[in-house]
DNA sequence: CTGAAAGCGCTTACAG
DNA sequence: CTGAAAGCGCTTACAG
C-alpha cells in the first residue's frame, strides 16, 4: 500500500478547514428513500432491471444534488472488474518521448477519456524470461485489460490472458498468433512512395533502411519491392548501420556522389529521410529538383526539414484510439473474435519530391 | 462501471482452458496457519506491530509460493487510500505528443515504476469554470494524488486538495500560491546564453520570443535582460506573432537582412531558434561564422538542425520524476510543507554559436 | 418493481 | 505477539 497513517500537517493548520467528504451510495439511498441496490441499478442502468420512472428520476436528482460519484475502487472490487485499462511497455524503451509512439499514446489517452475509462501506465522489466513477473497492474488486479505497444513477449501475453485479462497489441513484434492487434498498412505504405515517384517519371529508386527483425519494417520493404517490380523500375537497396539520422546521412554522403546515383530515394522512416536530405544539402544536390526523397511515419520533424518532407502517414492517434476501443470491447466481452485490424496509410506530399530530372 | 455480464466467447472455446485464479489473503493465511490480519501486518511491514520472526518467514514463504499479490482495489478501499497517482491535463492540449512535455511524462512514468506506484492519465475539460467538474479520477476516488503539468485552474486545485487529495504542479501557469510545484530555473536559463555569447565577444544580441502570459517565458526574458545589462551588451527584442517555427523564420527573414543586424540571437525556445536557423540558411548567412543562435529546452530537434543547436537544457525527465516523488511524499504525509522546487539548467553547447564575427 | 443480505479482498482498531 | 470482527463502498443473485 502506498500510505502510512500519520498526522496531517498543512491541512490541519486551518488552511483547508472544510475538508469535503465524498457522499456514498448510502447517502443517496437514504435521501431518495430507496435501497442502495436500487440506486446502484438506476445509476448503472442495469439491463433487465426495471425501475419505475419516478424512482429513477428521484435517484438521479438526489445523486446530482449530493454530487455523488461511485467509488471506482469499491465498484471494481464488488464487480470483480476494475474500471481501468493499462498500457504496458518495456523498461528500456523511450515510448513516451518517442516521436512516433507519443502520438499513439495521445490517441489512446484521448479515446480513453472520451469513453470515460481510466488509463494507467506501467513498465515491465526487459528480463521477463528470467523473472516471469507479470506487470504490476495485472498482478494486483488493478486493470481490466492491457495494451502493449511495440515490443512484447508472447509468453507474457499468454499469461496475462490466462488471468482473464484481455490484451491488445499495437504495432507489435515479434509476431504472435491469436491475439487482438492493431497496425498500420505497412505494405501499402511501402508501395505508395514508389507509385508516386513512378508517376513523376522516376525509374531509378533507392530504398534506405536498416536491418530490423520487425514486421512493420519488413512490410514496408516488401511493399517497396512489389511496387518497384510493378512499376518496372530498378530496385536499389541502401542498408544503413542503424536506424538513425546520422547513419542515413553518412551512408548518403558516400552513395550520393556516385555517378549512377538514383533520382529518388525512399526511406524506411522520416528520420532516415532527414539524414538523406542533410547529405544532399551538404553535397549541394538540390531537392526536389535533382533528387526526390520520401520518408515514412509523418512525424513532426518532416514539417521542419528543408524542404518539408514528402512522407507516408498512418493514423498514429487512430492506432491508440482503436486499441482502446478494441480493449474495452474485449473487456466487456462484446468482441466477436480475435483479429488484426489494419489501419490505412496515405501519402503526404510536401516539398521533397518532384518530376525526374530532365523530364 | 466498465463492464457487463455476458458470456465469454473466445476463452470458452478451449484455447484458454486453464484460467488462473489469483490467490487471496485468505489462502495465504490458511496455508501459513495464521490470521489474515497477521498476513496483512507482515506483508505491509506494519510499523509498531511486532510479529515473531518464524511467523514472518512462514508468511513470506507461503505468499511467494502461492504467488500472492494483494488486490490493489481491496487495499485501496479498505485503507481509504488508492495506490495510484494521476497526471491530469487539459483536453485541448497536446501534452503527450509534445516535444518537451513528453519527456516530463517519461520521467514521471519511470519514477512511478521505480517507486511501484501506478500512474493514471486523465484529461479535464477546458471549460472548468462553467462545469466545475473535477477530474474523473478524483471524483471517483481512484487516485491518491494528482500532478498537473502546464496549464491549471487555481480553483480546481483548491477543490481537489479540499478532498484530501494532494496536488503537485509542474511548470504551471498561471501562478498559484501555497501549492507544491516543480519548475526549471528559467531565469538562470535566460542568463546562460547571454553569458556564453558575451564571453565569445558578442555585444549585439537579439531575443526572439512571442508574447505569452506564462512565468516560464517571463522568467527567461527577465534572465536574458538581467544578463544583458550585466554584460554591458545592448538588448534587442524581436517579438514573433506566435510560438512557432514558421513565425520565427518569417520574422528573421525580415529582420536579418537589415544593416544593423545583431551578431547573435537568443530564442525563447528551440522551435523558434530552428526557425531563425532556417531563415539564416535561406539568406546565406553562415551559422555560426556570421551569426550565433541559441535555443532553449534542448528538445530532440536541436540535434538535427544544421548546424546542431546550442541551447539551454533543463532536466525534463527530472521534472516528472521529482513531481512523482513529491506527490508520493505528500500522499504519505511525509512532506514537511508546501514549496516550489527549482531544478537547475545548463548550457548545451553545440554548433550554432561561435566567436563574434571579425574577432 | 424493490429490498435485505451476502460478499468482493483487504485494513485496522480492539481485545486478549 | 496474534486473532476475531467490523467496515471500506460498492454489486448482485435471490426473495418477495
Amino acid at each position: 500500500m502506498l500510505l502510512d497513517t500519520g498526522v496531517r500537517t498543512q491541512y490541519d493548520m486551518g488552511v483547508m478547514a472544510a475538508r469535503v467528504k465524498k457522499s456514498t451510495i448510502k447517502d443517496v439511498a437514504r435521501e431518495a428513500g430507496v435501497s442502495i441496490a436500487t440506486v446502484s441499478f438506476v445509476l448503472n442502468n442495469r439491463p433487465g432491471q426495471v425501475i419505475s420512472e419516478p424512482v429513477k428520476q428521484r435517484v438521479f436528482e438526489v445523486a446530482r444534488q449530493l454530487n455523488y460519484h461511485p467509488s471506482a475502487l469499491a465498484a471494481g472490487l464488488a464487480s470483480r472488474k476494475p474500471g481501468n485499462i493499462a498500457i504496458v511497455f518495456y523498461k528500456d524503451g523511450d515510448l513516451v518521448s518517442n516521436l512516433y509512439y507519443s502520438f499513439v499514446l495521445e490517441g489512446a489517452i484521448r479515446e480513453a477519456a472520451r469513453m470515460s475509462v481510466n488509463i494507467m501506465f506501467s513498465y515491465v522489466d526487459e528480463d521477463w524470461e528470467t523473472s516471469g513477473e507479470l506487470p504490476k497492474v495485472v498482478r494486483e488486479g488493478s486493470t481490466a485489460g492491457v495494451i502493449f505497444i511495440n515490443q512484447v513477449h508472447p509468453d507474457m501475453v499468454r499469461d496475462i490472458e490466462r488471468r482473464g485479462v484481455p490484451v491488445v497489441l499495437v504495432d507489435h513484434y515479434p509476431q504472435i498468433q491469436g491475439v487482438n492487434a492493431i497496425e498500420i498498412d505497412n505494405f501499402r505504405g511501402g508501395q505508395l512512395p514508389v507509385e508516386h515517384l513512378v508517376a513523376l517519371g522516376h525509374r531509378n529508386i533507392a530504398y534506405v533502411y536498416a536491418k530490423a527483425d520487425r514486421p512493420s519494417i519488413r512490410g514496408r520493404l516488401d511493399g517497396f519491392q512489389a511496387a518497384i517490380r510493378r512499376g518496372g523500375a530498378s530496385e536499389i537497396l541502401w542498408e544503413c548501420e542503424e536506424f538513425t539520422f546520422y547513419a542515413a546521412r553518412d551512408l548518403a554522403m558516400k552513395k550520393l556522389p556516385q555517378s549512377d546515383r538514383p533520382t529518388a530515394i525512399v526511406a524506411a522512416n522520416d528520420e532516415l529521410a532527414s539524414g538523406v536530405l542533410r547529405a544532399a544539402k551538404h553535397l549541394s544536390i538540390k531537392v526536389p529538383d535533382e533528387l526526390s526523397v520520401v520518408g515514412f511515419d509523418n512525424i513532426t520533424m518532416g514539417f521542419y526539414t528543408d524542404p518539408p518532407l514528402t512522407t507516408v502517414g498512418g493514423d498514429k492517434e487512430g492506432l491508440g484510439a482503436h486499441a482502446v476501443r478494441r480493449l474495452v470491447d474485449a473487456v466487456q466481452e462484446r468482441a466477436a473474435s480475435v483479429s488484426t485490424e489494419v489501419l490505412p496509410v496515405a501519402l503526404v506530399v510536401r516539398g521533397s519530391t518532384g518530376p525526374v530530372p530532365g523530364s
